[in-house]
DNA sequence: TCTGGGGTCCTAGGACCC
DNA sequence: TCTGGGGTCCTAGGACCC
């Protein structure tokens, strides 16, 4: 029954996600190892995600390709088909919609959702049995799903029975269920968190819940009382709807089908990656007020140089300009392994031009003819942001209150490009 | 023939301002 | 003639997650 205070959280968590994904859609592969990679063509190609029977045979997540084929010689192998998986997780988060309006995406194919007011739907374990089988049955897909009175227990226990599991996690099983658990299980303890807490004598989820405060803070800094909280099974995060509603930065990275130092190739690079960044800012409508790239060398030594600009842009010549730029201060002359661009502290289109418009009128101290500020802004942002986003009228009726009447579910999906794990 | 790509959050030092 | 303290911004890097 529903504590009286309290709230009951569900995490729902698809399994193999690609891959199921890719059986419902072509059943004869269901039963059979199935791999999607990145780019099977590639000699740097990785497993995305696989199936459970693949990974019978060992293959696993991140897995080189030709290590894959080593293992499974029958592994059957597809690039990944992206339309396919958003669509399968607006499905799956419509489902989970219906039961309680609470519902916060994590990933493509993870999500939150409160149901502590949704007793008309039934108990927890009924909502949970229903969403379960409701997206088995209409989706054809199968998922996990935790029931705990906050995220962090929610998503421990989706965790632990897959595929197709429900799993119960109460505050009151903590010592039993999880304390015997290796730090490294616990969600937001990587590989190097691991090895720090183990130096000081922290090996098990119950070594951490029972640790020092002011020593896990000196040695992990916030991170450290955070998460000897949750190891105690407390966790007040909320579920907010919003949160993955706004994407704070746009960026993509390839890396190189050969190790170069030809300035041209990488350039070459550059632009294509500029083209990919400013075509995902247009159909955001943001704009980009700093630009960073990535460089990775061929010892893999990686580094990223940024840049704060003057005023956002969103127009690939633009960014392919501060791209280069960045590259020529920074490069030490090596071999390149990959390539990246990322646009960050994003603003709207909307608010974006109307920055540019106040700049220039101050700049311009008001000589501008107005058509002629109209031009500058339409090669600065091509013409479509000014028609669509009736720039003229928006200046002089808003102020900074460019709303944003998005869609979390279809933002929270352009915004992602989800692997599983 | 090693190890992808898209993100978020946190830390830390220096610059700069009051 | 040696020197406070707080705050914010910028840049770079690290850790983690899916």
């Amino acid at each position: 029954m529903y504590p009286k205070n309290g709230r009951v959280i569900l995490h729902v968590d698809m399994n193999s996600f690609y891959a199921s994904v890719e059986m419902a859609f072509d059943p004869s592969l269901k039963g059979k190892p199935l791999a999607i990679a990145g780019n099977p063509e590639e000699r740097r190609g990785i497993i995305v995600t696989c199936s459970y029977e693949a990974r019978k045979y060992g293959v696993k997540t991140t897995m080189p390709l030709w290590e894959a084929k080593k293992l499974c010689p029958q592994l059957i192998i597809m690039r990944p088909n992206f339309e396919r998986y958003r669509a399968a997780s607006i499905g799956m988060f419509e489902i989970l919609g219906q039961y309680s309006d609470l519902v916060e995406p994590v990933s493509i194919d993870e999500g939150y959702v409160d149901i502590t007011d949704s007793q008309e739907y039934g108990s927890p374990v009924q909502i949970a049995e229903t969403i379960q089988k409701r997206i088995y049955e209409q989706l054809d897909l199968p998922c996990s799903i935790g029931i705990a009175p906050n995220k962090f227990l929610a998503k421990m226990a989706s965790d632990m029975k897959k595929p197709l599991g429900i799993t119960i996690l109460r505050k009151r099983d903590v010592p039993q269920i999880l304390w015997p658990l290796e730090v490294e299980e616990m969600h937001g303890v990587g590989k190097k968190t691991g090895e720090k807490l183990r130096s000081f004598g922290i090996q098990t989820i119950g070594d951490l819940a029972k640790a020092d405060s002011i020593q896990l803070k000196a040695k992990l800094g916030i991170n450290g009382p955070r998460l000897k909280e949750k190891a105690n099974g407390e966790d007040r995060r909320r579920v907010d709807p919003e949160a993955a509603a706004e994407f704070k930065s746009v960026g993509n990275s390839t890396t190189l089908p050969r190790d170069t130092t030809n300035q041209q190739e990488l350039f070459t690079v550059f632009a294509g990656l500029a083209e990919k960044v400013s075509v995902r800012l247009k159909r955001k409508k943001v704009l980009a007020t700093s630009i960073s790239i990535m460089i990775r060398y061929k010892d893999r030594k990686t580094i990223t140089r940024s840049k704060q600009l003057d005023q956002p842009i969103v127009q690939v010549e633009d960014i392919t300009d501060q791209a280069k730029a960045l590259f020529r201060k920074h490069w030490n002359g090596n071999a390149v392994r990959l390539l990246g661009i990322t646009g960050g502290d994003l603003v709207e289109q909307g608010s974006a031009v109307m920055q540019l418009n106040l700049f220039n009128f101050e700049k311009e101290a008001k000589k501008e003819p107005l058509l002629k500020a109209m031009e500058e802004l339409k090669l600065k942002f091509g013409a479509d942001i000014i028609d669509h986003a009736g720039a003229i009228n928006e200046m002089k009726n808003k102020k900074d209150d460019v709303g944003t009447a998005t869609s979390f579910n279809k933002d929270f999906l352009q915004m992602r490009n989800h692997t599983e794990r």
